[in-house]
DNA sequence: TCGTCTTCTCTAACATAGTTAGGCAATTAC
DNA sequence: GTAATTGCCTAACTATGTTAGAGAAGACGA
């Protein structure tokens, strides 16, 4: 009994659930989610791993806090300045700013349960209100929020899982050339050639703004 | 010597690659990728586990596979009607139909390295060329087929991963309600609330269909 | 025809994972 | 002061990806 190291006197706080999601947020930024695992998190942590059990019912858990909790860094500016296309610009470049901040986020709604985190909620209930005010209704607007929310969440999670290195680009380059009777205009082109992915969100953001834009005029 | 079963008499054909893309499909789509495991796609060939990894380095490998192999059952129709928008959504749309006869299929190149096989690139080819005939050029190429590209595939995939039951719905809403002070538009027209993915896609679509069209008549 | 080589599957096993059971100290509640 | 609760621990179970190495069947050359 006394041979054994006393609890209270490791100068760390106990465990909490708070705690546990600012470890999990830190460990996934540092070493992706691959690299996530309940006893790599527990040692972080300085506890065993079915500790956190105590505090959480599963791993799935705790990545649902992990997405929830970066949504919660910078909560959705509120600036309403009556230019809608300019407020949902807004939202969603601090929408992608997060998911970029952390790489590992973008992929896991696309495999999982709806998100439906408090701090989550926050940012779609921001990019709704704004469409609702631009004036969408019913059908339009769920098209629009879908349509909105695809292009960040896809543009994100390209962006971070396509990452090649160079030598895998001139290989792929290579293969396409020696196939350009399939893929002749791929080979021409190329096929993930181009890195500018601040660009290409832009740039695709606006083509759709421009269609919603069509869309509220011509019908609203 | 003589006690062991003989092994080409079991009837059925040895193991292959293709017969392993073709096991691996069918076990996906029956069970869905959680359930997918080297030892339960070895069963289903008559087969011990190790056996696969003669024909196949990791499990990866099998994923890629049978994500290509998808994209490889309905090859990319190519009607050139000169009518690039329609060229797109016919494109697109079949596109959509083959992630959603696979459930399970949107959501891996979101986690992974980028989807490079033979099948997929005839689909990526099929639309880069149109949007090539169409007179997108550079950049403005590059966001658009980033753009079309996510549209498809983030919308197969939330379709696919954000199916909650009528009680969840139910019970989703009931907390929007609860938080109507922080969810004020959300709470009032529901959050997921809306099932018509194919219209949603679809109007989604023609957004930035307009948009792209705008584009081109701008600077041609 | 014999032996050797290649091909392919098997058995056995390892390391890592998520998770559960149950114990035990510290703290809190009465 | 005793009893209940909290919250962490050890030990262990099951599942999974993957490797090592044995061995059978056929191919192939002498």
């Amino acid at each position: 009994m006394w041979l054994r190291p006393q609890r209270t006197s490791r100068g760390e706080p106990p465990l909490s659930r708070a705690r546990i999601v600012e470890a999990v947020v830190a460990l996934l930024d540092e070493e992706g989610i691959d690299r996530l695992t309940m006893r790599r998190l527990a040692e972080r942590l300085a506890v065993m791993a079915p500790s956190l059990y105590w505090h959480v019912d599963t791993k799935d858990d705790v990545i649902d806090l992990a997405v929830d909790a970066i949504f919660g860094e910078a909560p959705p500016a509120a600036d309403r300045t009556g230019d809608w296309r300019a407020e949902v610009t807004a939202v969603l470049t601090a929408w992608r700013a997060t998911l970029l901040r952390h790489p590992w986020a973008a992929a896991v709604p696309a495999r999982r349960r709806p998100t439906i985190g408090p701090h989550f909620l926050a940012w779609m209930e921001m990019l709704h209100a704004t469409l609702v005010r631009a004036g969408f209704t019913e059908k339009g607007l769920s098209a629009a929020t879908w349509a909105l929310y695809n292009h960040v969440m896809g543009s994100a999670a390209s962006e971070t899982a396509l990452h090649i290195t160079d030598e895998e680009r001139r290989l792929g380059q290579e293969q396409l050339r020696a196939n350009s009777d399939r893929y002749p205009t791929l080979a021409e082109r190329g096929y993930l050639y181009d890195d500018d992915w601040d660009g290409s969100f832009t740039t695709g953001l606006g083509y759709l703004l421009d269609g919603l834009e069509a869309q509220l005029k011509q019908a609203p």
